[in-house]
DNA sequence: ACCTGAACACCGTTCAAGT
DNA sequence: ACCTGAACACCGTTCAAGT
């Protein structure tokens, strides 16, 4: 019987932390959220399910420590900007385009929110609001600004993506279909929603993404100075 | 034996899908996103699982069809405001305390992307975006970037408050952990996050909220005009 | 110390069978 | 047409038993 041709081939080490972390990735990538489950996993590392809990606690800290691990990785390209503005463009659009490439981190940033994956990136927010000259007591607020709206943005995406997966549609598909449900909602109850139904299959997210940056980097350079 | 006095009263008319929704709600501010079960709602609605089926699709459409009624009725009430500014103010408080009151709304506007719950809010936004007097074509990414914002702030509100219903802790005590987290970070990489580590237990959640909306009216009176 | 894999207590969903 | 409830195919997690 040739029944061993289609195991996957036995573990030539031992098990670890990031090796157990790297698969969860792995398995993210190829099958968002749900494709991150203990039997996949410990199949993926041809082990047992118990095996797994040697090493990581339960699955939401798996699922944190996959996503510090992208978000790590990220922060870690320098960024030759000049402007502190540049600066803070530069890291958000990394940010977009990390969850663009991995659409479940957006869901995981959400997950744990006073997390170490948020708070490389509030970090990283904050050391270029203090640039600007932000005022002291009002670099908190500036900061946590600037992060909800790149995290709201995320979840967005993440969320668009998953939808797509799961239906095996492509982004157009989906923008099609949420157009379609646009141009027959009621005239008189969604005119806004209506008029600008025509925009949604053009857009591209990136440069929307953009626009709102730049209208809070606007609305900082007036308030604080 | 006295074993029918803990069950639920027999149903007393027929099902509906308003009635599932209804009951769904219960069970979601009772026990947050973990609460709503079909089998829980079942034996709420002194019915079996499979009835459940019959008048709505899945779960996904049940999460969303509660969502909605929520933001429906929020909408609803009346905002009697001058101006756009204060207008787009209020709705963004609105959904704050809507989404403080009931945090499980946070993450299921953000399940359903293209659904009726987040249109009727784009809706109301730019509908304000327009009074504004912002150029036509710089409409939908006005109105998106407020509604990014709006939704990143949520869903983090939504998180906090879940892990915090699931660590039974309450708002002062998850603050705490994370203060404590905080500050224990190293000091060379966190510079920024240290410093404020202080602003977190005592600042306030709503007033951050509204100073980030600020920043995106300000913002948007600045390029706009 | 590290791993195994069966077992437990759950899920959402389906579906033949009832009324 | 509407409801019932057992059954199916999954989950995350635990734990006695192995090495």
């Amino acid at each position: 019987m040739g029944k061993k041709i289609h195991t996957l081939p036995a573990r030539d080490g031992a098990l670890s932390r990031q090796r157990i972390i790297d698969a969860s990735i792995a398995l993210l990538d190829q099958g968002g959220e749900g494709g991150l489950t203990f039997r996949a996993l410990s199949e993926q590392l041809a082990t047992g399910p118990g095996a797994i809990y040697w090493h990581i606690a339960n699955k939401g800290e798996l699922l944190s420590a996959a996503c510090d691990t992208i978000i790590a990785h990220m922060l870690n390209t320098p960024l030759p900007c000049v402007t502190p503005q540049d600066t803070l463009r530069a890291v958000a659009l990394g940010m977009f385009d990390t969850i663009d490439a991995h659409p479940w981190v957006g869901a995981a940033l959400t997950r744990t929110p006073g997390g170490l994956p948020m708070v490389r990136i509030f970090e990283r927010i904050g050391q270029q609001v203090r640039a600007l000259r932000v005022p002291e007591d009002k670099q908190w607020e500036t900061a946590s600004a600037l992060l909800s709206y790149i995290l709201g943005v995320s979840g967005q995406n993440a969320a668009n993506a998953q939808i797509a997966q799961a239906r095996s549609l492509d982004r157009f598909e989906v923008l099609g279909s949420v157009s379609a449900t646009w141009s027959s909602l009621d005239e008189d109850a969604f005119p806004f929603t209506r008029s600008v139904a025509g925009q949604l299959q053009d857009h591209d997210d990136r440069v929307d993404f953009l626009a709102g940056i730049n209208l809070l980097l606007k609305g900082i350079e007036n308030t604080c100075q």
